[in-house]
DNA sequence: CTGTTAGCGCTTTCAT
DNA sequence: ATGAAAGCGCTAACAG
C-alpha cells in the first residue's frame, strides 16, 4: 500500500521507465499487453499513487488554474466569492483541469514579485480583485503565465478582464432614487484602490450631475467594503442636522452595516431613509426591510473567464488571444428598502 | 525574474545550500550577516519564488490539509458545502496551515486504493460523506495520515469524526410532526449508503414508534438528497389515493423539490401536507412557504474538526488522539410549512 | 518494446 | 558559517 515506482519496477521485473509508461495514459500504448498486465495487477494488488511532486517537478504543465481570492474570516460567508467559485469549479467539472483556491493575505510588497507558476504549480490564474494584492497594474502586465481577472476592470492594462458593468450599476442606482423624488444623496464607498468602487460612484455622479445634481464630499465616506466599518461611520452622515434622504452602499456589506445602524437609531427604513446596495447578496432577501440592489451575473461572468482561460492554456495559439475585456450588463433589482421621499 | 536557487547561488557568489538556508526562516539564523544580506538584496531585485514541487519532494510535510468534497455540478451552491468549508477556512486563517479542496468524483474503486499523501502531497485529511467514494468503512482506518471526517459518522470505526445528533434531529421532526396531529407521514431519504439519511430516518421512525404509528414502506421513498429526484419521485406518494398529511424530507433540497411538487400539483402546503426537511439551507427561508427544517451547526462542527486535527499535526502525541466523536446538537426550526392537522 | 541515464530544484547530512 | 554531494520520485531522450 505504499510502493513507489522504483519498488513496482522491482517487483514486476522491469525497470522504471516501463511503469511509468504503462501508468500513464498517453503512453500505454508503448508497452507491450501482458506486460501492461502484469503491472496492472501489482497496482490492483498493492495500490500505487505516483507522488504528485515528483510529477510536477519533473513536467512543466500541472493543468492546475490558480484561482486568486482575498483570504479574511467570513469569506466563504460572501456570496460574492462563492459565486465565483461555483461558477468555476461548475466550469471546470466539464474539464480535465483543476482548480487551486489561492488565498492571498493582502500584502503587496509579497505578491508583486510572486511567481506563480513556481510557487504555487498552476498553468494559469483568475484572479478577483486584484488592487488588494498588487501594488500597480503593471504588475499585471508581467504575470509570466495566463491569467484572467475579474473585476476592478482596467481597459488600459492589456490583461483579459471579465467584469459587471460598474459605471451602468451606479448610474441605474441613480436614476432609480431620483425616480423617487430623492435630491440629497450620500455614498458609502470601498477601498480607495478598488475600481469597481469608482466606477460605481462614477455613474452615480455622472447620472446627478445630468440632472444638476452634485454629491457634497462630506457625504461621501469610506468604508472598504466592511460591514462594521459601514455601521460605524454612517452614523456621522445619519447625524448630520440636515441628513440625505438616500444613501447608495457600494456594495451590499456596507448596505447591510447601514440598516443595521439605521435600525439602532430608530431612522424608519424606507420611509425616512433609502438604502441602495449592490452586488445582490442573498443576505438582501432576507434583511429587514428586503434590499434594493445591483445584481451582477458573477456566476456566469466566471464561467465566461474560465472558459477563455482553459481554451487559451489548450490551444495558446487560438484564435482569440487572452486580452481586451467581457462586460456583462448589470440590473437594478428593486425590493423593500428605497420609498418616494 | 525567473531565476532558481542555482542561479542565485551563481549571482551570490556562494552555494545553494547558503541559498537554501537564507531563505528559510528556520535556518536563517545560521547564515552570517553580510551573506544574508547580498541573498535579500538580489531577491528583491530579481525575485525569487521557490519551486513548490522541488521542496515538497525533498520533505515530507507540506502544511497542507486536503478536503474531500463529493465533485457535481452546483456544489456551491449547496449551503452544507459552503458552511463547511467556510468553517475550515475561517479557522486555518489563524494558524500556518493551508488547505487544499479534493474534489473527487464519487467512484469506490478509484479511491479505495489512493493515496492522498503521496498524491495530493497533504499532511491531513478533513472528509465530508465518505460513503460516497469509499466502498467500506474499513478504508477510513486504513488512511495513512490524520484524518477527520465530517458526517456520516460510524462508532464502529476509530477515526474522529464530528456530526450533528442525526438520530435527535428525525426525533424532533417525528415530534413536531406528532404534536401537530399529523398520523399519516411519509419520508423522502437520501441514498442507501448514507448514514446521516439512516440515522434521521431512525429517530424519526422511533418516535412514531414510540405512538404506536409505524411507517408504510410505500411510503418511505428514496431520493439520493437530490431536488430533482425528489421533485419526480414524490408524485407518487402524492397520488397515492389516501395521501400522506406530511411528508419528512431527509434534506433541505428533497424538500424543495417536494415543496415545487406540491405546487404544481396545487396541493396547498402547508394546509393540506405539511413538509419538514433537514440542513437549514439558507434557501429554506425564502421558500414559499418557508421551510420548517432541522439545523445542524456546521460552520462550528468544520471549525471544531479542524482544530482537532491542526492539534493533532502539530503534537501528535498530545493528549488527545484522534479518535472517537463529537456530536453536536441539531435544533428543529419551525416555519411556515408545517400545520396543524 | 524496453532499459539506461540525466536531471527537474530543493533540503540536508557530513565535512571543513 | 559554508560547501560538496546525495537523493527525494518521476519523465523523457536516447540507445538498443
Amino acid at each position: 500500500m505504499k510502493l513507489n515506482i522504483k519498488e513496482m519496477a522491482k517487483k514486476a521485473g522491469v525497470s522504471v521507465a516501463t511503469i511509468s509508461r504503462a501508468i500513464n495514459a498517453q503512453t500505454r500504448g508503448k508497452v507491450a499487453p501482458d506486460t501492461l498486465e502484469k503491472v496492472d495487477a501489482l497496482i490492483k494488488k498493492h495500490g500505487y499513487t505516483p507522488n504528485l511532486s515528483a510529477k510536477h517537478l519533473r513536467q512543466s504543465s500541472t493543468r492546475t488554474i490558480g484561482v486568486i481570492f482575498p483570504y479574511f474570516r467570513g469569506i466563504f460567508h460572501h456570496s460574492y466569492y462563492v459565486e465565483v467559485l461555483a461558477g468555476i469549479s461548475d466550469y471546470l467539472l466539464g474539464t480535465d483541469y483543476q482548480f487551486k483556491m489561492l488565498l492571498l493575505k493582502e500584502d503587496k510588497e509579497q505578491w508583486d514579485q510572486y511567481d506563480f507558476k513556481r510557487g504555487e504549480r498552476v498553468d494559469g490564474l483568475i484572479i478577483t480583485h486584484w488592487p488588494r494584492f498588487f501594488s500597480h497594474k503593471s504588475v499585471l502586465e508581467q504575470i509570466n503565465i495566463p491569467s484572467v481577472i475579474i473585476s476592478d476592470l482596467r481597459k488600459d492594462v492589456k490583461n483579459f478582464f471579465v467584469g459587471g458593468d460598474q459605471v451602468s450599476g451606479g448610474r441605474q442606482a441613480a436614476e432609480h432614487l431620483y425616480g423617487l423624488g430623492h435630491r440629497r444623496m450620500a455614498v458609502l464607498t470601498g477601498p480607495a484602490i478598488s475600481m469597481d468602487s469608482r466606477l460605481r460612484l462614477r455613474g452615480f455622479e455622472h447620472y446627478l450631475g445630468m440632472k444638476g445634481l452634485s454629491l457634497d464630499p462630506q457625504w461621501i465616506v469610506g468604508a472598504d467594503f466592511l460591514e462594521d466599518a459601514a455601521y460605524n461611520r454612517v452614523e456621522k452622515v445619519l447625524k448630520d442636522r440636515k441628513r440625505p434622504t438616500a444613501i447608495f452602499c457600494l456594495n451590499d456589506q456596507m448596505a447591510f452595516g447601514t440598516l443595521r445602524k439605521l435600525s439602532d437609531l430608530k431612522i424608519a427604513c424606507p420611509e425616512e431613509i433609502s438604502v441602495v446596495g449592490y452586488d445582490d447578496d442573498p443576505r438582501g432577501l432576507l434583511s429587514v426591510p428586503a434590499l434594493t440592489t445591483v445584481r451582477v451575473p458573477l456566476y456566469e461572468l466566471a464561467q465566461e473567464g474560465t472558459r477563455r482561460l482553459i481554451n487559451h492554456l489548450k490551444s495558446p495559439s487560438a484564435e482569440k488571444p487572452l486580452h481586451g475585456h467581457v462586460v456583462f450588463p448589470v440590473q437594478l433589482v428593486q425590493r423593500k428598502s428605497t420609498a418616494c421621499q
